[in-house]
DNA sequence: TTTTCATATTAACATATGTTTATATATAAA
DNA sequence: TTTATATATAAACATATGTTAATATGAAAA
């Protein structure tokens, strides 16, 4: 039962469960995330933190950046709930620009072959004048 | 995703959560629920309405009594939602414990014809001596 | 009508959670 | 070594949530 509480209260927040929602998409590190989902550092990595406490996610160290993951290893109930949760969700407003950011983010990445958010940002703004 | 954010946020509790899987054994009454769950009735009024207004349980009233179900108007991502959890919590300790509940509760009604919950725990207490 | 029972709601309080700003750590580049 | 970058954590504060005790409502029984 407390397993399932703290999955629950995990991702019972908007902001944390768009986090879960866009690693089911891509592997992604914290600055990544904090480019797609346009929110800050701290913020990001608090939200992260509980996710993962909470066995839903991953994490590995690659240089300087730091990037998390569905946790694999999740047993068959937890895997059903997120698949759940992702189909639920998928046609939801936020979800869908998530998704795009995403798109955006990792052709941005190809193109300059650096995760450099700031610098996606202020791409991000001169293309498509400041909204995302 | 607020809608989600409301389902999840209503389950992320322990009571809450125990209260939405005794419903899925049976439709009950804030009575037999406060016996089965041991649980104040205050404390089970508020749970069901939080449970309500998240869309997963419907009421009826039926003389003095109100009854809470399952709301079988659910979309079909939330009735697999409970579905998953249902499955997920079958082993638990204390679901396990909240079922053997309704069965002595539901017997103890058969056999007296009333839904006297002080009664049923005064049974319960001389059957069981006090524990349950 | 008065009383009793079943339930809901409120007030008051304690506890927990979320958010921002500031700071710490760790790694790599200069 | 110094500086810059990426991330984590802590401090401080505001907001939200959970819990109990008390009260209100509403329906039936006496």
């Amino acid at each position: 039962m407390t397993k399932w509480i703290e999955i629950l209260k995990a991702v019972a927040d908007p902001l944390r469960l768009r986090l879960l929602l866009v690693l089911t998409e891509k592997e992604m590190c914290v600055c990544q995330m904090m480019a797609v989902l346009g929110v800050s550092q701290p913020m990001v990595s608090r939200s992260l933190s509980i996710l993962q406490r909470a066995g839903l996610l991953k994490d590995r160290k690659e240089k300087k950046l730091r990037f998390y993951r569905i946790n694999e290893d999740m047993d068959r109930e937890m895997k059903r709930f997120v698949k759940l949760l992702k189909e639920a969700l998928w046609d939801d407003r936020t979800f869908v620009r998530d998704r795009k950011m995403i798109v955006e983010c990792t052709e941005f990445q190809k193109r300059t072959g650096r995760c450099d958010m700031k610098a996606f940002e202020e791409f991000m703004k001169k293309i498509k004048g400041g909204k995302v």
